[in-house]
RNA sequence: GCUCCCUUCGUCUAGAGGCCCAGGACAUAGCCCUCUCAAGGCUGUAACACGGGUUCGAAUCCCGUAGGGAGCGCCA
């Protein structure tokens, strides 16, 4: 109990409230993550709310995904769906009987009247409005309509929305998380629908009464949502319901500088995933995008958490840029245990590989690994056949000589898969050091001058594949014979 | 058309009148380290959209201009 308003006390909320019409886009999932640290810094609820009231274009598998990415983020939500409460339900389809409540308390204020345009007379007047220069807002015409009249068109079956009535000359005013204060004119808005044709509640309707309904206490959003603040706000304010305190973030753009969508390629969460990005590494990127913070290293959730500053988001747009995010896949990368970095790999690894192998493979590569897929030539190169020098590789190889190569095998044949002994005795019978010492071997067991380190990469190379790939320069020629095209 | 939002290095940004001939991170260039690549260390290049004000003093305040974006839907 709150002494002061003498209110049974709960907790505030933020919430995240897709609708599942598609996949959970990149700009989304930002906002989903910003909610979610406001949430853990202040100690608040986060609340996710699925917007399904497009009953056309909302689809189960979408909510699906969202969901799945959602938790792939580590965004967990306090309360949504599979986590109901007696706030619930969190699909909007399923909350007709709230709405309908809501709908009647407008109706019987004369807040919302109904309305019998038909989309297509509404178009047509938008039309001639845009012509003649003014701005597209609705006309009125069943504004005043009659009670008798109403009643008429009603009792035949002339479908009708829900329009709210907007009230003439006022100053809708409030203070916004990011951009401070905000300032509109109600005479710039015309009365907008709030119940569809369909009896299905519309968006600035149902988000807010929810918001509202579930306690949400603070919020950010797209910019895209800012001048429709003031329609919510009347809303709510018709209702006598308390407002959430907005925050508008600014969309995300694409290299172009055009909004990112899915002509600039990956935009969704889904298709970074499928592409092997870690979530650690998107939500770091992510938590940089529009948001600034003296933390310069890779993040968990608690550490985003308690480094998130509402004061610290920008107002301004900012690019999506693949290779800064790179950067945030090879710190989370690096991180990776052999465990973790077995299973992220696995599709690279060679169908059968026992389980030793692949962690041997993996330990030697990760560090020259940003997504799965730089792995596949190692796979190629450590479990194919001995690889084909180039040009520059057959000079250094024959350049270290015979006998080098000689002494390494029979190295690599008594001692396995050990460096020190491979290098040592290469070194005795050359007396190569340094470049002349490695750089043959690193040409003779995986074709390139360049990659993992040597010695972790020995012991990913299979039983015996050492000893043949050293042994085939054994007998370095005199001059001109390949031992690479002679042998194998 | 109307309303609203935005504009600092390549990118993300710090900056709330003097601490800024603008700081950091990443990217980039050079050097060091090193068998190579990566990592790491050091050094460097690089920005206040433009024009007017206000002020002793402006990246910071005001007004314009330009450019970008959003909203004005029976989409959310």
């Amino acid at each position: 109990m709150d002494r002061t308003t003498g209110r049974t006390f709960t907790r505030g909320a933020t919430r995240f409230a897709p609708s599942p019409t598609g996949e959970l886009h990149l700009g989304n999932a930002r906002t989903a993550l910003f909610n979610y640290l406001l949430a853990r810094r202040a100690g608040e609820r986060f609340v996710l709310r699925v917007e399904d009231t497009d009953a056309g274009r909302s689809r189960a598998e979408y909510t699906t995904g969202l969901l799945a990415d959602l938790a792939w983020l580590g965004l967990e939500w306090d309360a949504g769906p599979g986590r109901e409460d007696e706030l619930g339900p969190y699909f909007q389809s399923q909350r007709g009987a709230l709405y309908a409540q809501r709908f009647a308390e407008l109706e019987r204020q004369g807040v919302a009247y109904p309305c019998f345009c038909t989309p297509l007379e509404l178009e047509a007047a938008r039309h001639a409005q845009r012509a003649s220069g003014r701005a597209p807002r609705y006309p009125g015409t069943c504004r005043e309509l009659s009670a008798g009249e109403r009643e008429r068109r009603r009792t035949a079956g002339v479908p009708a929305t829900l329009r709210f009535r907007v009230p003439s000359g006022r100053r809708i005013e409030f203070t916004d998380l990011v951009h401070g204060a905000q300032s509109f004119l109600s005479d710039d808005i015309g009365d907008f629908v709030i119940r569809r044709a369909d009896g299905s509640a519309a968006f600035f309707f149902s988000n807010a009464v929810d918001d509202a309904a579930m306690g949400v206490s603070q919020l950010l959003r797209g910019e895209d949502h800012l001048t429709n603040t003031p329609r919510q706000l009347l809303i709510l304010e018709a209702l006598g319901l308390p407002a959430p305190c907005y925050g508008h973030i600014a969309l995300i753009l694409g290299p172009d500088g055009a909004p990112l969508s899915k002509r600039h390629g990956a935009a969704s969460v889904r298709q970074f995933r499928d592409r092997g990005y870690r979530p650690e590494a998107l939500v770091n990127y992510l938590f940089r995008l529009g948001h600034s913070s003296p933390e310069h290293d890779l993040l968990g959730i608690e550490a985003l958490a308690a480094a998130f500053d509402v004061h610290h988001l920008g107002r301004s747009p900012a690019h999506f840029d693949e290779q800064q995010l790179r950067v945030w896949q090879k710190a989370a990368v690096q991180r990776l245990s052999v465990h973790e970095t077995c299973t992220w790999l696995a599709a690279q690894l060679p169908a059968g590989l026992d389980p030793a192998a692949a962690q041997a493979f993996s330990a030697a590569v990760l560090p020259n690994v940003v997504l799965p897929e730089d792995a596949r030539p190692w796979a190629q190169i450590i479990f194919g056949p001995p690889p084909i020098l180039d040009a520059e590789g057959e000079q250094i190889v024959r350049a270290a000589g015979g006998a080098f190569f000689a002494a390494a095998a029979r190295a690599a044949t008594i001692n396995g898969a050990d460096l020190a002994a491979i290098t040592a005795a290469a070194r005795a019978a050359s007396g190569a050091k340094g470049a002349q010492l490695y750089r043959p071997l690193r040409f003779a067991l995986t074709g390139l001058g360049h990659g993992p380190e040597l010695a972790p990469l020995l012991q990913a190379i299979p039983p015996g594949q050492i000893e043949q790939r050293l042994a085939r320069f054994a007998h370095a020629p005199e001059a001109g014979v390949s031992p690479t095209t002679s042998k194998q």
